[in-house]
This record gives C-alpha cells, structure tokens and sequence, in this order.
RNA sequence: GGACGGCUAGCUCAGUUGGUUAGAGCGACUGGUUUACACCCAGUAGGUCACAGGUUCGAGUCCUGUGCCGUCCACCA
C-alpha cells in the first residue's frame, strides 16, 4: 500500500466496476422496500458548480445508506431544457456568425439548437459520475425527449379540459431582451436609486391652472388616458370629471377617483397609463379607460409615442422626454428617489409590464397542496420552509405559462385558418393535432420551463402511459423518498410538482371534489424535502460565474480526490444554512480520507494474513477474557456511534454524523486506543483478541462512511478482507442493539465504567503530559512519576499503568505515603501525581504555577458553596443536581487539600 | 411594509427538552525523524455567548425589546 492515499486511480477504477456490475440500477423488486429519488434536473448544457456539489453529494449519500439498508433504490438522473437561457445561448452563438433565427426559420433554428445541444450537453452528468453519484444513468430523462414532450403536452390537454388553463389579454411581466413573458416568480425585484419627476398638467377649464403628479416613469406620459385621485381625499373635493391636458402628445384627459390611490405618496394625483403599469391597467379596467400601448416589443417606442420619440429606446426616451418637459416647463421638480424595479432574471434588464394575449394556468390542488405539507405528509427540512411555502401557496396568483420562444414544447393548441384567434370555438385544444392540420394553425408559443419540469416525478416514470408507468415502476417508487434542493426553487419547483403530483397521480378526479387525506398521500411526489444552504464564498458572496468567485469543482477533485471533496463539503453543510467555503475544509477531506488510508496499512503491518472476516468471525475471534478496559470502553463507543450516526443520518444531520464518526475515528480509535494497543502488538499478550477489536471497529466505521465516501471505504473494504467477495454497498452498518446483542452471544459483557474510567485516565494522561512538557520533557521517555492517592484510586491507577506510562511516555509510577519533596505536582481526580526531576526544578515557578491552581480552585470552591447555601436551589433543583453539586464541591477540596499539600512539600 | 434566518475563541461553526468549570476543527504559539499517517503526534494561549430588560434556585439555551448582517415576500406611482 502506498504511504498517502492517491484517490486517482482508485475512483475512475472503482465508478466503472460499479457501473458495470449494475450496482445503481433501480428496478422494482417486491422483496424490498422502494427508496427513490429524482434529481433536480441541471440545464443540460450547464456545468458543475459547487451547488451542484452539494446537492448530489447529499443525494448520493441517501441514495447509497439505502443501498447498505437493503433498499430497492432508484436514483433517477436527467436534464432541463432550460428554455430561455438555452435559446439565448443559440442566438448569441448565431449573432456572431453573423445570423439570427429568422434566417433559420423556426424548424432550422430547432435542428440547430439541437445539435448546439448535443454537442455541449450533457458535461455535467459526467462530472457527476467523476463526483461519484450513484445515478442509474440508464434511465436518464431530458425534458424535450420524446416521451417526456408527450406527457407535457397531455398535462396541458387535461389541464385545458378540466378549466385550468385559459387564454387572455392581461398584464405580465415583459421581458425586451428575451421578447417574451415571464412568470411572476422569474421577476426579481432590485432596489434602484433613480429620480422622481413632479410633472404638471394644465386644467382644460381653466388655463393657467395646474395639477401635479409624480411619476418615475416620464416616458409612458403619452400614454397616459387619465389623472387619478383618492375619492376621500379632502384637498380635491370638486375635481372628479373635470379635464387636464396631457403635456406629452397633448389630448384631453379626463380626472377620476379610485381608492387604488395612495393619497400620502407625492402629489396624491396619480397619472394613469393602462398600458405599462399593473395597476393603471386595474384602474383602466374600471373606468373603462382607453390603453395606449406605446411600446414595441423590444422596448423601444412605437408610433403612438409620436415624434420625436418614436424609434427610441425606453431609457433614451426617459431622458428625451424630461427634455422636452422641461423646456415646456412643464417639469416643475426632479428629486432622488429610491424604488424597487422588477428585472428578468435572464436577461437582468428591467421588465416591461405589458399587456398581452397569453395562456395562463389556474393552479390545480392548492388545498391539497397546503395540506400535504401542513399536515405532515410532506416533511420540510428544516421545517422552517414550511412557513414559505404555504404563504406562496395562500396568495397564489395565476401562472403565465406560454412564452414566445422556440426552444421548448409547443403549446399544442390550433387555431382554425383565417378566424380570430380570441374565440375559443376556433380553437383545437390536443396532444396529436386536428386531423385537417391544413385548415389550422398552432400556436407559435411554447411552454413555460417549469410547466414541463414541474412533472418530473411523474413523467420521469412513465406517466401517463399505462405500460410505460408499469415497466418503469412508477407506483413501486411513487411517493419518492426524498427530494433534495435549493430553496430558491420552493416555488419555482417544489410547490408546483406537489400540486402536478396531485392533479395527475392516479385516477383523474373532478376539480371541484377536494382529494382526501388518503389520496393527498398517495399522489404527493416525495416524502423528505431536504433543502440545501447556498454556497458563498469566503467573504460571503453567493458564488456566480461573474464574480468569479466559484472554484471548478473537478479541479478540487484533481486536486483532494472526490471522497475528499465530498467530505469537506458535507462536514461544513450543517442543516438548511448557507455554507461558506474554504478550500481548507475540502483539504480537511482529504485528510481524513488519508488518516484512514493510514490506520488500514497500520493494521496490516500488524498482521496481514488474508482471512473470512465478516462481522461475526471477527467477534469469534475476540476472546473475552482477554479484554482490558480500553477495549471494554472502544467497543463501547463503537455501539454508542452506530447509535448515534443512525439517528443523526434519519434526521438529515450530515454534518453532525460525520463529526460522530471523526471522534469515535480519530480521537477514541486513533490517537487513544490504538496507541495504547501498540505496546500489547509488541509484547503478544490479547494481540489477537486486539487485533479482532481493531478490525470490527474498522469495519463499522468504514460502513458508516460508506454513503459519504464511497470510493475510499469500498477500496479498503476489498484491501482489509472484509468483502467476503461482496461490494460496501449492500452492508448495513447495524445498530448498537444489535451489536451488543451479537456481543452476548459471544460471552462479551463490555463494562460501562470501563468508558467513564478510560475518559478519566485519559484526562490525567493529557496533565502529564503537560506537565511534561511545560519542562521541556516531552521527548524524554524515561522520567519517573509518583503518585500520592488513597486505595481505591491506585488500584485503577495500577490497572491502567501501562497505558498510561506508554502514552505519556515515562518509565514508572510508584506509589508514595507522603508529598515527595522538591518535586512539580499535579493534583488530578486519581490523586496527587509528582514528577520526579533529578534537577532543575524552579520552586518559585512551580509555587506560582500551583498558586494559580489554588486559586481557580478557590473560585470554583466559593462559586458552589454560595449555590448549595442558596435553600431555594436545594429545594428545587433535582436531587441529582444537587448531588452532583455536592460531589463536585467534595471533589474540588479534596484537590484543594492536596495542592496545598503539594506547595508545602515544594518548599520542605 | 411584512416574514424568516444568523450574531458563541482570530476564522468557520457545534452546543437536542434550561442544570457541573461553554466545546470542535482551522489558524497562532511551543515541542516532536517513538517504523500507520508531517495529509501526522503532543502541548499552550484565546470567549463579559451582539446589546438591554424579564421569567427562574439556575439562562448561550425560554420571553420581550433593540442593533447589525443576510434571504424571501409585497402594485406606493
């Protein structure tokens, strides 16, 4: 075995034995329970990032603890499309060649995208096989395949025949770059420090007299069709129905009262332009205002904006129309002015609300959808998310699915040749087409990305074709298990899939029938919701690929090998809370990872015949009688962990289970036992009943890293003999139950006092130790201590005497009656321990150092008498603490005692 | 404007129903070629638990308020 652990050779060995063995298929069996998991679907064309660490990491990790618990496991990989973003990659690619989309046509640019596809697609599912994920990567899914587009495209028929999905001209979110809508939740609204503009507008009745009304917006005034006030309020009770002119294209306007007006913000006089505002528009709608659309669909004015503002862009006729106000004067003031603008996240462009004939979906099962996660049927970690989402859910707003791009699925609606599109009795609504395809048209829309992905769980098996549903297993996996993801997409994502899985699961119910408690259960799409932190970096900054501040993942892996990157990643992921990086803790990884690689060439240097070492010859080979109390108290700790590591993985506890196994690892196996066991190896004396103890503690502890680490843990299962022929990957670590039920049976009795004492040994180890070296000692193996203790506390002392020599490196420990003269003392709960120095002791130093101890002792001495005096604390507090109390205060003088003992011998 | 989260050692964070003297890793410092590991071992220093009140025999932990940082939601032009 090489000295350091090379990671290299051992992954890519190990991640194509297990793909071709079969080891990640996911495939119904009766005989097992189901566990299963989808992955959120990456842009096919995107690559890792740290997220995606992350958030595989912690799939993988479930999908492979089911594995070793006897699950039938599917963890089920595929790729987005991802609509906007990919089509504007396309055309970007198709700018610098100098063409666009048009010159394509929509079929060409669709072949071409494609191909653009195909050719950088799919990188990131194999940097996910470099990371490890244990996908079944046969059964990968890409939303425009075939099948996938067939069950979007049925969920849209059905939606549309149960009066889900309807079409109307109404305000959305209008996105100049893209040139298409958006949904609500694609609008990201930003703080923007920007000017507000006091405009005035002269009353047609009476020239010379003014109205003013603040606006941001001083571009869309030629769109302006009404001045709007508060019906209540006071300042203006005689302008309702009279006219100002409108200072930009000048027409009359008529002034109306709505209570949409907020009276307190700038004049109180609201300009109303029903075009380019949500609530103008409202406004408009009840008065029955006229809309002036002065935008084309790229932002830019159109005619109706009349010169000289006609052409411009919407910032360049920000700026042209203040011009032209202020030269009419009619610009009476201009100040500072902090809002909020909504901004396409795609593009980051400011949207445009406009109005527009759109497809919308009224949300199918939105009670169902509160129940299933405020009842408990879904499970949010942390459960705080829950909060979130059933708000989301209480203030729903119909969602814009039509967008107007090419790249995606094409709404499948017809409209009859030559009609208005706006009367449904033209339309053909079908996943196949009318059978006269000559006599219509379709729709030139597609989907909503998320209107197909929000079918993930679904679609990805089978739905709805029924054979399709039966090969692939949808009602063996269906509830998955658990869904892990970024709780930026609660709404995106995770609320629509709850609802799509409750609308189409099963039998189709009537719309207006509310699904029972029962039925919510079985159409839910996961049980376990975990949701991730987000990853920043060092100074808190969400990582992006602008800043720059995103390290490439495989370059981490190159460089700390991907059971080290996964285990730092985890190790720092505590429940649910952002996660700031450092490299450090990916070295940290590694390490660990090495340490490990260490202890298992330690144990076969110690002895590397080959033999059957599965859980239960290991035991035989333990011969109680040969047990000390350091492995009384190993094993016991072993039992405590597999505990412990059980229950923190069911509670999604990643990075607590893995702190549970660095202390039973490292600091109770390592640097305790096995140092200790070193001096029994030499001498022979329980060396085989040491070793069997060594070996089971491996092997539990490579079990229980196994889901974190599974290339190094698989590696050394096969080098230490564990196997039996047998991948890791189908061995359940146990429980601590278990054990010490296998344990009995084989007559070993591990003593619970064994673990308190070994704890306090350890403790007066680490004192000498110190005292050792605060002398500069600490190299020098021959020093004699004496101790000064009372019978019971020698015999222990007597008992652990050579683990104690050995591990603080002296030759003896004698027993003396009385405070040995002249010597550095130190006073422990074993009694009074003294460090023989043949010279150069410095009493004043070592009389200043015990003083010192004196004092902390005095402190804590006072601190608990003034509790014990306080009768209240003795009445009320639980008899156990008070006894602890009171033991502690015995403990405490008794040290008090020997210290001073100590300082009068020093000075004898 | 609402809601949620965070504030504990120089840094990153543990601290589960209130109960002994608040912990770990990293970093700093000191010392180590003890044949598993320097990707290691041993030791030392370092904290008024953001602040102010309250409940309690007892508060890092529970309650109220304040501050700062972050996130999400919201039609104040």
């Amino acid at each position: 075995m090489e000295k350091a652990y090379q990671p290299k050779e051992v992954e890519d060995r190990l991640y194509q034995s297990w793909e071709s063995e079969g080891s990640f298929k996911g495939r119904p069996d009766a005989e097992k329970p189901a566990y299963s998991i989808v992955i959120p679907p990456p842009n096919v064309t995107g690559v890792l990032t740290m997220g995606h660490v992350l958030n595989n990491t912690i799939q993988d990790i479930l999908a492979r603890r089911a594995r070793q618990l006897g699950h039938s496991t599917l963890w089920l990989p595929g790729t987005d499309h991802a609509g906007i973003a990919t089509q504007t990659k396309v055309e970007q690619q198709l700018r610098k060649e100098g063409k666009n989309k048009r010159d394509l046509g929509r079929e060409g640019f669709i072949e071409h995208a494609k191909e653009w596809r195909d050719k950088h697609g799919g990188i990131i599912l194999k940097q996910l096989r470099k990371l490890g994920c244990s996908c079944d990567w046969e059964r990968t899914v890409h939303t425009l395949d075939p099948e996938y587009s067939q069950a979007v495209l049925e969920a849209f028929v059905r939606l549309f025949e149960n009066g889900y999905v309807y079409r109307g001209k109404r305000m959305v979110n209008w996105c100049p770059v893209s040139r298409t809508a958006l949904s609500d939740e694609e609008v990201i609204m930003k703080p923007q420090s920007g000017k507000l503009y006091k405009v005035r507008y002269e009353l047609t009745d009476a020239p010379g007299e003014y109205l003013f009304v603040s606006t941001t917006r001083p571009e869309t005034i030629m769109g302006d069709v009404a001045l709007a006030i508060h019906p209540e309020d006071e300042r203006w009770p005689n302008l309702k129905g009279r006219k100002v002119r409108r200072p930009l294209q000048p027409a009359e306007i008529p002034i109306i009262a709505d209570s949409a007006v907020e009276k307190n913000f700038g004049t109180g006089m609201l300009k109303i332009t029903p075009a380019h505002d949500p609530l103008d528009f409202e406004i408009g709608l009840r008065h029955e205002l006229e809309i002036i659309d002065l935008f084309n669909e790229d932002g830019s004015l159109n005619e109706l904006a009349g010169p000289p503002f006609s052409g411009m862009d919407r910032f360049e006729a920000r700026k042209a129309t203040v011009e032209q106000l202020r030269s009419q004067g009619d610009l009476i003031d201009e100040e500072d002015h902090a809002n909020n603008v909504g901004f396409s996240e795609r593009a980051d462009v400011p949207i445009e609300p406009r109005l527009s004939e759109q497809w919308f979906l009224r949300y199918p099962r939105v009670a169902e959808a509160k129940r299933a996660v405020s009842e408990g049927f879904i499970r949010y970690f942390p459960e705080r998310w829950s909060k979130t989402y059933l708000h989301w859910l209480d203030n729903i707003q119909d969602w814009c699915i039509s967008r107007q791009l090419w790249w995606g699925h094409r709404i499948p609606v017809w409209y009859r040749k030559g009609q208005p599109r706006s009367d449904p009795k033209n339309w053909h609504v079908s996943v196949n087409g009318p059978e006269d395809p000559e006599n219509w048209d379709q729709d030139e829309d597609v989907l909503d990305t998320w209107a197909s992905s929000w079918l993930w769980p679904i679609a990805t098996m089978g739905w709805p074709e029924d054979h399709a549903m039966k090969e692939q297993g949808l009602d063996y996996f269906y509830p998955t298990s658990a869904l892990v993801t970024g709780p930026d997409i609660i709404f995106f994502w995770v609320a629509r899939m709850i609802m799509a899985g409750l609308e189409f699961k099963g039998e189709q119910m009537d719309a207006n029938t509310m699904l029972t408690d029962d039925e919510i259960k079985k159409r839910i799409p996961f049980r376990d919701v975990y949701f991730t932190g987000i990853i920043r970096d060092a100074k808190g900054r969400k990582m992006s690929k602008s800043l720059g501040n995103s390290p490439d993942p495989l370059d981490l892996i190159e460089k700390y090998g991907a059971d080290g990157l996964r285990h730092g990643i985890m190790s720092i992921a505590p429940k649910g809370q952002d996660i700031r990086f450092s490299e450090e803790r990916i070295e940290q990884g590694r390490n660990f990872c090495n340490k490990l690689w260490n202890l298992s060439r330690f144990r076969r240097m110690a002895d590397d015949s080959d033999r059957e070492s599965g859980l239960v010859e290991i035991i035989d080979r333990i011969d109680p009688d040969q047990l000390n109390p350091d492995d009384h108290a190993i094993l016991l700790r072993l039992v405590h962990t597999l505990d412990e590591v059980d229950r923190l993985y069911k509670g999604y506890e990643f990075n607590s289970v893995l702190q549970s196994i660095y202390r039973f690892f490292w600091n109770d196996l390592c640097d305790w036992y096995l140092e200790n066991s070193k001096a029994r190896m030499r001498e022979g004396e329980g060396k085989e009943t040491c070793l069997a103890v060594q070996d089971l503690c491996l092997r539990q502890v490579l079990l229980l890293l196994h889901p974190v680490t599974p290339f190094i843990t698989e590696e050394l299962w096969k080098a230490l003999g564990f196997s039996g022929g047998k991948s890791i990957q189908w061995q359940s670590p146990g429980n601590g139950v278990d054990l010490l039920a296998l344990f009995d049976a084989s007559g070993i009795r591990p003593d619970s006092d064994a673990l308190e004492e070994m704890l306090a040994v350890r403790e007066l180890v680490t004192s000498m130790r110190a005292l050792k070296a605060e002398r500069n000692l600490a190299n020098n193996n021959k020093v004699e201590f004496f101790h000064l203790a009372d019978e019971g506390k020698a015999e222990v002392l007597a008992r652990h005497a050579p683990s104690i020599l050995s591990s603080v490196g002296a030759a003896t420990l004698r027993r003396v009656d009385a405070p040995p003269t002249g010597m550095p003392a130190l006073v422990t709960a074993f009694g009074s321990i003294y460090l023989d120095l043949t010279s150069g002791v410095d009493p004043a130093a070592e009389r200043a150092r015990l003083e010192k101890e004196l004092q902390s002792l005095a402190q804590i001495i006072s601190s608990i008498e003034k509790k014990l005096s306080n009768a209240a604390f003795t009445e009320k507090a639980p008899t156990q603490v008070v006894d602890g109390a009171k033991r502690q205060l015995a403990e405490n003088q008794a040290k008090l005692k020997e210290t001073e003992d100590a300082i009068s011998a020093l000075i004898r």
